[in-house]
DNA sequence: TGTACATCAGTGAACGCGCGTTCACTGATGTAC
DNA sequence: TGTACATCAGTGAACGCGCGTTCACTGATGTAC
């Protein structure tokens, strides 16, 4: 994901094929190693697709290093867990922002914003689980209130919402209340999709419009 | 939760508050300690609240036996979880049967079993994140298709929604579909309450009929 | 230019833990005679 | 009514596993003199 940083000057720099041998970083470089291990722990939440495959041995195994120089960069397990999740938060609040970047029109924006909401659920299932639908005992506290709303969107959702309303497009009511609405509406699409993956639902593409139209564009006048 | 099966002789069968010794079951009486197995690990649950407390150790020393005693009654753990979770099926399909019981309204029918939907989720979060929250995984397939549409009450909702169209109080569309999203709707709500559990969110029977403004009685016109 | 030395990126071996599962067994219970 | 015996509900001890984490260590790298 990451490039590998510059002035990796040893030859066989960790392939990601053959993680055997691994060249030690050289004198300032120590955090070399912080990285690669960030980036092995994401590929192995792809690759299994299971948050319990990060031990910190198949990890450390992952990096071509032994598991105590894991605790060179991280406290313990859950630090590191949580320091791969930082990252997906971050990933998705822009997929959101470059969704509705440069569209006017607040409806139109909703249903971007939403789009990509969805999209960056379906395509990476195992972060989505991580990210939302974690027991809480298992998120860490800096993971919630302003940092989880913002990550949703739902200052923006709230705010398009209100232009929304203002332009007589959606009937008025608390644009915050509606935002967290909507994203329980997005969220409860994608969570199940996810975890009931061979029940036959109608396609993703479908079902979001259907969607969109029974609490946005539906308003007002019956779907088509 | 089940009552003790009559005949149970012993002076001290199983105490809650006691586990240590438990008598033993008498010559064809060896299903007691099936159904004290279950009892247990339902009483684990819904305790600790987390489905990880169910060991075969945590359940048999619960119990008053030794582990391998499990094995007389079950193939395994996963065998055992699911033989509990079994039980969580029939009481959430239940509990909507029971609400929309006797109201003749389509329209207030779906509103009650949206609502007990709801409540049964946020009065046993951990039966409802296994029974729609796990990893598909670790989800046995008979637990999916019919058997997860029925729970979910997905035809009888469909048929209410039909009624609904018919009467003109629902635009028309496709009643499964717009089944499936009810059921991501009150999904997403219930599934994200419980994994934010310290979000800032509305109460929760504010949100449900804001929800339900929103997908069912607002159709038509502004909300309130 | 050469050498002693501090620093720093890691290693190797081991710890204790709880887990699911197995196997050979025990001892109370009921039944056949 | 009394006794041998089959049955059945469990037990006790142990297995191998992967886990997170610790501790004392090594050996290459750069720097001071």
């Amino acid at each position: 994901m990451t490039p590998t940083p510059a002035g990796a000057t040893p030859v066989a720099a960790s392939r990601p094929d053959a993680p055997q041998r691994r060249s030690r970083a050289r004198r300032g470089e120590g955090d070399r190693l912080r990285e690669e291990i960030l980036a092995a722990a994401e590929r192995l939440l792809v690759e299994t697709g299971d948050e319990a495959a990060l031990s910190i041995r198949a990890i450390a195994s992952a990096v071509g290093v032994t598991p105590p120089s894991i605790y060179l960069h991280f406290t313990g397990r859950t630090d590191l867990l949580f320091a791969v999740c930082e990252r997906h938060w971050a990933q998705l609040s822009a997929a959101m922002d470059a969704a509705a970047g440069g569209v006017e029109d607040p409806v139109e924006r909703l249903r971007r914003r939403g789009e990509a909401y969805v999209r960056f659920g379906l395509e990476h299932p195992e972060h989505y689980r991580v990210l939302m639908m974690r027991r809480p005992d298992q998120t860490p506290d800096r993971f919630t209130d302003e940092r989880l709303a913002s990550t949703a969107g739902l200052e923006v959702v709230a705010a398009d919402l209100s232009a929304a309303m203002e332009a007589g497009r959606f009937p008025r009511q608390d644009p915050m209340e509606a935002a967290v609405l909507l994203w329980m509406a997005v969220h409860g699409m994608v969570s199940l999709l996810i975890s009931k993956p061979d029940f036959p639902f109608p396609p993703p593409k479908q079902l979001f419009d259907h969607l969109y139209r029974m609490t946005l564009a539906g308003f007002g006048g019956p779907a088509s």
